[in-house]
DNA sequence: TCTTGACCTCAAGTCGACTTGAATTGGCAC
DNA sequence: GTGCCAATTCAAGTCGACTTGAGGTCAAGA
């Protein structure tokens, strides 16, 4: 058996068999045959996923990251595009901080009303100079609870 | 002129007309009236939306920024659900700094195949116990260009 | 041989945050 | 007084990344 089946990959990436499928489709992973109907899978997928993962925490769309294999399964990265990707990624970093900073403050604050404390104010104008305005930029994080 | 139609709202906030309707439908903001068929904000509309900007930013959804005001317009804001918020936001900015360096130093690693490069390995390790099975926990980012 | 149940396909649904389009209204300038 | 144009309402569409559901297939165990 040095092939995995599609469960058999699913459970060990922890990725549900319906996005591995769903990932096929998309030309991000492929499968090297069937047992029947069932997809078999080159026990590499499972190196190609944490990839994925990767790509997606880092901010890649699934598009871009198909765009990263050539056509013969190669690895194929744009070094220009990373150092970017790591350069947006790193504005966001500062803005995240300064957010958590704010937030901190704001959960500390002992002034009777938000709007009366003048750090919350100030970070309200910078939240104001960079959020604000700045539409289809946001930076969505997982509901809490 | 002491009220400022949605226009003006619009123009001085950076959030389109469409949005601002939206947003009153949520409860998020509230005019004050109409001339006509057309909504008047109270200018103090302008630090709300900074606010939403704000909480937006830190990855509060529209419906759990409806509930930091109380029935009278004033700000009521858990300490405790910022806090947490802040952590979660630490979190984050933790996972995506290790990010921003993998990324940094995949665009410089002159191995010649990414698969190659141990320092590049070990992030996908990193990844793989951190990213990979944490459905629904992902952190998207805006699309380069 | 027959049953079972996991996997298959394909279309449609979901979720959040908005945007877009069609049809209508009405203040303001002339 | 009348025409223009921006604002209004309401329904529907969009986007990305999947999930769900209905109906069908087949390898393997009893």
């Amino acid at each position: 058996m040095k092939y995995l089946d599609i469960a058999e990959v699913a459970k060990r990436s922890g990725v549900p068999a319906s996005t591995l499928r769903f990932y096929e489709m998309k030309g991000l992973i492929a499968s090297v045959g069937r047992r029947g109907l069932r997809r078999l899978f080159d026990p590499g997928v499972l190196e190609r996923l944490a990839l994925i993962a990767l790509g997606r925490a880092a901010g890649f769309s699934l598009d871009e990251l198909a765009l990263m294999w050539a056509a013969d399964g190669q690895l194929r990265i744009d070094r220009q595009m990373l150092a970017a990707k790591a350069n947006v990624l790193d504005q966001t970093i500062h803005k995240l901080s300064a957010m958590r900073d704010g937030l901190r403050h704001a959960a500390a604050c002992t002034a009777s009303s938000h709007m009366e404390c003048p750090t919350f104010r100030r970070i309200l104008q910078a939240a104001a100079s960079g959020a604000m305005g700045t539409r289809k930029k946001r930076t969505p994080q997982p509901p809490l609870k």
